[in-house]
DNA sequence: GAGCACTGC
């Protein structure tokens, strides 16, 4: 450990042994970040957690064994005086290696030197799986039952009690606490872990903390101690940020990676990973697997088939290969395929989108190919839509996607891009803050008592044209009193209430007066969860298929609330789903959501009154909610959107692809080869004009001319 | 007649 301004020490790990394939020639000079390996048992599940049952069962250590095992992490060498400089600052910047231990062991240090006799210590992390993995190892440590002494909370799941000393939690979590107390007063200690990743429920709480630290300063009791936790190297921005917070590095152990280049440009990063694929497959040993960073489903698709055949055809040369593909839409039962150990004299291909890359670990990955790319969303303010494109990577991904390769040994990085593409790269991502709707977030703002969003203390700041489009839409759905003078109304305190995007919130109220609240609870539940649909390109016909017994004329979301209703009927049965080609996991998901949802609804009094059989309720229902989002039929396939007035086509995915009813309304608008508009119901033209009058007056305020007169072609 | 990266409440 070294105290700050000192630092940069990075170790430069690029050797200069190893076979370089023909395209790529060693890289020169570049900084490699520290890589510890974990010194525990913690495993992360892919994907969303929800069946218990198939969680890593917490292992089994001895006393001896939990201590030996701490004594080996690096940072226990250097714990006095860690706990010197945690004493010391009200506000501590710590930057060391995801692993290094710093995660399990600084709430220890700081829960058995009774800085916790005012309250809980909160760690937050950015994913569930993490936030309860870490808490079963802290409380394992501790000697303590989980739930007790040292617990955690994520949705749909509390495992802690009033006596709760330490507490994991998702940055979601915190900041839904925060809209309730924003001095988070139960708190004496709060840590923001991986805030490298800007999430941007961290970034909201890096100064929802700053803020409870000073008022709770200036009421002068129950002070609040502050911890930021990052892998980052760029450590000025966050300790200006900070008030020049101060800055500890904890150094970690590391396997030493071989970093390589590609010698020129390639045209062709697909077809250039390929060729690196087989030249490393050529020489390595069988067990020394390999991970392929693409960046979506179909690219994995396309690349697996191509290394499957060139396989085929050098079969009993080499050592066999084995491909899996990895991304998060891929059914459980197929991701397992790439986490379990291939059979004897088999290499495995590990084919992934950037889940990987932070989410989860894959045993014996000794190579990695990196395409310098991923896929993104971006929103657009102007016209309301996400684009999603492919981009290039920022130099932090291209080291943690390295990393990837030296995680229980030495490995070897391959990147399909050359060392002057490389240093051109952005240094960090963009965070997420600066790229995406902020409708939720500054609903969430207001909920916490902030006066102006435009003028929020961000670390650092999104374009004004996210914050006033989200106080446009905000004030579209009633949520706020004017633009200028952002207030809540009631509607705006429900949407805060609710865990939704705000339309789906409102969807919800407009069901009150219609009368069809349950099964808009359950719609507006599935379009929260990922996709129920099952879509392996394979199969992709006969799942059609099969699930064409659930397709309403009506369009998608009555669909997804008839799939709903027979998964209910089968009793939530796994069979059922996978007959069926729809998605076990997601299913359960929209269940849970739905229960939070219902007693929301129940606390806010809204009744869960039901309109069936009848249908039409609903879609007026959905009209109501999503007034914006209606197109009209133009020709050759194409509509027009009521509002922005862009040119859009109904996606594939859709039951209405074929039917193209004159008059819908949709629930996503997302540019990617085309824009597209998912999640479709065909409504009557007529119901617009039967919509409440204060709504109409507000659509002709809003698209003068565009509502009662579209020019029709 | 064509395709959505990843999280979270």
């Amino acid at each position: 450990m070294t105290d700050s301004s000192s630092q940069n020490n990075n170790d430069s790990t690029n050797g200069s042994h190893g076979k370089r394939p023909a395209q790529s020639s060693g890289s020169s000079g570049a900084s490699f970040p520290k890589i510890v390996k974990f010194n525990g048992n913690i495993q992360r599940t892919p994907g969303r957690d929800l069946d218990a049952t198939k969680r890593p069962a917490p292992a089994h250590y001895s006393r001896e064994d939990l201590l030996a095992q701490k004594q080996a992490l690096p940072i226990y060498a250097v714990r006095q005086r860690l706990l010197e400089e945690l004493r010391k600052h009200q506000t501590l910047i710590i930057i060391g290696e995801t692993g290094s231990g710093k995660t399990t062991q600084i709430p220890q240090l700081i829960f058995t030197h009774g800085m916790t006799e005012n309250g809980t210590i909160a760690v937050t992390q950015p994913r569930r799986v993490a936030a309860i993995t870490l808490a079963t190892r802290v409380a394992q440590e501790m000697g303590a039952q989980l739930g007790t002494t040292v617990g955690y909370t994520v949705r749909f799941e509390d495992v802690s009690n009033f006596k709760t000393k330490v507490k994991f939690l998702t940055d979601g979590m915190l900041l839904r606490e925060a809209m309730l107390d924003p001095l988070l007063k139960r708190y004496s200690v709060i840590i923001l872990d991986e805030a490298h990743e800007r999430t941007i429920h961290t970034d909201v709480l890096f100064s929802v903390v700053k803020t409870a630290q000073k008022k709770r300063a200036e009421q002068g009791n129950n002070r609040l101690k502050i911890v930021i936790m990052s892998a980052t190297m760029d450590v000025d921005h966050f300790s200006l940020y900070f008030n020049k917070a101060s800055v500890v590095y904890l150094e970690g152990r590391q396997f030493p990676i071989q970093v390589f280049h590609a010698k020129q440009i390639q045209e062709d990063y697909l077809f250039s990973s390929l060729v690196t694929l087989f030249q490393i497959h050529k020489d390595a040993p069988a067990d020394h697997h390999i991970l392929i960073f693409l960046t979506g489903q179909e690219e994995i698709e396309a690349f697996a088939k191509s290394a499957r055949t060139i396989a085929k055809d050098l079969q009993g040369k080499y050592a066999n290969l084995k491909v899996c593909p990895l991304f998060a839409n891929l059914p459980q039962n197929q991701q397992m395929e790439a986490f379990s150990s291939p059979p004897p004299n088999t290499r495995k291909v590990v084919l992934s989108t950037n889940i990987a890359e932070t989410s989860v670990t894959i045993d014996g990955i000794r190579y990695v190919i990196d395409c310098g790319r991923v896929k993104a969303r971006t929103h657009m303010p102007a016209t309301g839509m996400d684009v999603l494109r492919i981009q290039k990577i920022a130099q932090a991904q291209a080291w943690q996607r390295a990393g990837r390769a030296g995680r229980q040994a030495a490995g070897f990085c391959y990147r399909a891009y050359t060392l002057n593409e490389f240093e051109k790269m952005a240094p960090n991502a963009i965070p997420e803050i600066q790229r995406c709707s902020l409708t939720t977030v500054v609903l969430q703002l207001l909920a916490l008592g902030v006066q102006d969003p435009l003028h929020f203390d961000f670390m650092d700041k999104p374009p004004t044209e996210l914050i006033e489009g989200a106080m446009k839409e905000l004030h579209l759905l009633g949520g706020i009193q004017s633009i200028d003078k952002p207030v809540l109304t009631e509607i705006g305190q429900q949407m805060a209430a609710f865990p939704l995007d705000p339309r789906f919130t409102k969807l919800i109220l407009a069901s009150k007066d219609l009368g069809c609240t349950e099964e808009i609870v359950s719609i507006v539940a599935l379009l929260s969860a990922d996709s129920i649909m099952v879509n392996a390109s394979a199969q992709r016909e006969q799942a059609n298929n099969v699930r064409a017994k659930f397709a309403s004329s009506e369009g998608d979301h009555m669909t997804l609330l008839n799939i709903f209703r027979a998964f209910r009927t089968a009793k939530q049965n796994r069979n059922w789903c996978f007959e069926n080609f729809v998605n076990y996991r997601n299913l359960l998901y929209a269940v849970e959501v739905r229960k939070q949802l219902a007693e929301l609804c129940e606390r806010t009094n809204i009744p869960m009154k039901s309109c069936n059989p009848q249908t039409e309720p609903i879609r007026r229902c959905l009209l109501a909610g999503l007034f914006l989002s209606v197109a009209e039929y133009q020709r050759e396939g194409h509509y027009l959107t009521l509002g922005s007035r862009q040119t859009v086509t109904i996606h594939p995915s859709s039951v209405l692809f074929h039917t193209k009813p004159s008059c819908i309304v949709f629930t996503e608008l997302i540019q990617t080869g085309k824009r597209y508009v998912r999640q479709v119901t065909l409504i009557d033209r007529d119901w617009i004009e039967e919509l409440p009058k204060e709504t109409l007056l507000q659509l002709r305020q809003t698209f003068r001319g565009t509502v009662n007169g579209p020019n029709r072609s």
